[in-house]
DNA sequence: AAAGACCCATGAAAGCATTTATGGACAGCG
DNA sequence: CGCTGTCCATAAATGCTTTCATGGGTCTTT
């Protein structure tokens, strides 16, 4: 059942029903009336490859995250998700793990699906600089279609990145540690993603407000995102004498955080009294542990929403009217950051 | 760049670029390496939509889950995604909710896209008898596509289940929990898809042997997904007396367990001495929480390697081979279940 | 050694299902 | 009668796969 089927069965040419399908143009009522009945009758539905061939658009957007399995990249799929559907546009999945070299080759599969945008969700190996060679995959992707990060940051024609102030949120929950009499504070990574390194500076920050020496040891970089796998990391290092001392902890997500709550509590160790603990992402993870987690709630919401909304924008302004009645957007919109305190770390300043 | 440039500048025709991007057919050495040469260098992709137009396929496949923020189905889409992309298939991700009418209209637009397959990922509305109007949609799917289910169970023509057999491991952890001296079993759910009544029933089953009465107001359904949101539901039936007394739970899925644990450390009740707690999918949240969850394994990455080799083996089967040298796959795969006992209930029988 | 059979690499062309630019027919109006 | 505007058909364009045909070469046979 094609479009010649259903012009020759309403006797009119295969353009005006194309027209009556698209809406669009002018087609008296009386044939538009006729032509729609009979497509309802037949159950016609338009070829989307002939129409990506003519409009070379199929209406998809690729979403890359390095792990879908992961709270806070399922929870942003899921909100980018549901605008875009909303919108009119799915979404490719593609999920590539960490590594340069595979992203790369995923970003070339979905061009190569001819998607309207593309999406990266967290993780990138950002670099201050323009020519960094770890980015050039995406800056090569944006000259095809816009590239949209959901907190990475990466500078180019044609990218749009939407993160949160990570550096001040975290300057302030280390602040709040220090003033709670915390001399020696973990800070607990599991990537070298744009976002950890801000965190990180953060971390820096309020150490140097507070005039505390900042030891390198206590800088600590695991590769490991699974709760009993950081656990048994930590224990690992303990026992090899490899782990410094310390009296809190920063975790660059909920999943190392509750993993270190794990290793403390079969240390013997009480939290918060004998180790503070803060997370990050306020994910689900933050409220199922016992005691529950003081995190910083990184906005994934509104990242997505932010990011939602510009693609649409964007990628419909080109249509009806041609070049920009409404402003181009942002190259990056940073939201700031909130820490929810909870049991694990108890709030010791104003903020 | 199109195939009549790359044919222009090699000075062959556009067949023989076709044949040597296709890796098939006979095509001399020598001119396979002159035209992948100027293929790299042009920097050439072939179009899909021609493609897809010729093929009619695009090599991907429509998944639907409800749910993507939650871990049980966000786990299955990343053990699908891995597979499916490695043998050149990628995912068209739609999340439709709960509601029957939003899953029939998603996939129809997942069909509307070409899909190769379509894979359904849980809470399906199953039923006994073929004619039930609840998963007549999925039936009308595949028509077209072959479906493929992960932990639903529907029968008909060109449809293929992988579950766990929920019924029988609910029976056992049941009847672990009266060995262990338990006599009002809450049974906890959110949901009435095929397994949650698999396992209401194996619920049954365990009450019936041990000769136990079958109380209604013991299996609790609530229409809440996330931790807080079920403590709270407890809570306010506890206040309403609404809710009768219990010295276990046993729940659909481990973001109700840890609900159900949430709400009984609050009342100050101890667990498992007070309250014994089993959880379903052994997800990250059953060894995030303290005490940590004793859950039933589900065997989701299992499901879903399953689910996987037999769309690739069935979609590769017309191909190369006319009709079947391999059998036709089944219409329904079982796995049986695991108990993965933790701190949270205590084995107390023989398995 | 010559001739016929056969095979292989390749080109020509049909087909896939749409969108859209162009232009024609017809009606209404001055 | 000519102009304008509406509605619609014709045809070109989109980029590929694949079948069929063909020319030239190789092998076999006498």
């Amino acid at each position: 059942m094609n479009i010649y089927d259903i012009a020759k069965i309403a006797g009119v040419s295969i353009a005006t029903v194309s027209r009556v399908v698209n809406g669009s143009d002018k087609v008296s009522e009386k044939t538009r009336a006729r032509v729609l009945d009979i497509i309802a009758r037949e159950g016609y539905t338009p070829n989307v490859f002939a129409q990506g061939l003519g409009l070379n658009t199929m209406h998809t957007v690729g979403v890359l995250v390095p792990d879908i399995a992961d709270l806070y990249m399922s929870g942003a799929v899921s909100y980018l998700e549901e605008q875009l559907h909303r919108s009119g546009y799915e979404c490719i999945l593609s999920c590539s793990g960490f590594d340069l070299e595979r992203k790369h080759s995923h970003v070339q599969m979905l061009l190569s699906k001819k998607i309207d945008a593309l999406i990266l969700v967290g993780s990138t190996y950002a670099g201050s600089g323009i020519s960094n060679t770890q980015t050039d995959y995406i800056r090569e992707a944006a000259s095809e279609v816009p590239v949209f990060m959901i907190n990475g940051v990466v500078s180019g024609e044609n990218i749009y990145c939407s993160a949160c102030d990570d550096r001040t949120a975290t300057k302030e929950a280390v602040r709040s540690l220090i003033a709670a009499g915390h001399k020696k504070i973990l800070f607990l990574t599991d990537s070298g993603s744009y976002s950890a390194q801000q965190k990180m500076k953060g971390y820096q920050d309020a150490l140097a407000d507070a005039g505390l020496p900042l030891e390198e040891s206590l800088m600590l970089r695991i590769h490991k995102n699974r709760i009993h796998m950081v656990r048994d990391e930590l224990n690992d290092l303990s026992v090899s004498n490899a782990l410094p001392s310390f009296d809190a902890v920063l975790a660059t997500d909920d999943t190392l955080a509750v993993g270190a709550m794990k290793y403390a509590l079969g240390k013997g160790l009480r939290i918060p009294e004998d180790l503070a603990v803060i997370g990050y992402n306020n994910s689900a993870f933050s409220i199922s542990s016992e005691p529950e987690l003081t995190s910083i709630d990184s906005r994934l919401e509104d990242l997505c929403k932010n990011t939602a909304d510009t693609l649409i924008r964007l990628l419909s302004s080109g249509k009806d009217s041609e070049e920009g009645d409404l402003p181009a957007p942002e190259p990056l919109t940073l939201f700031p950051c909130r820490i929810v305190w909870r049991q694990s770390a108890v709030c010791s300043v104003d903020i």
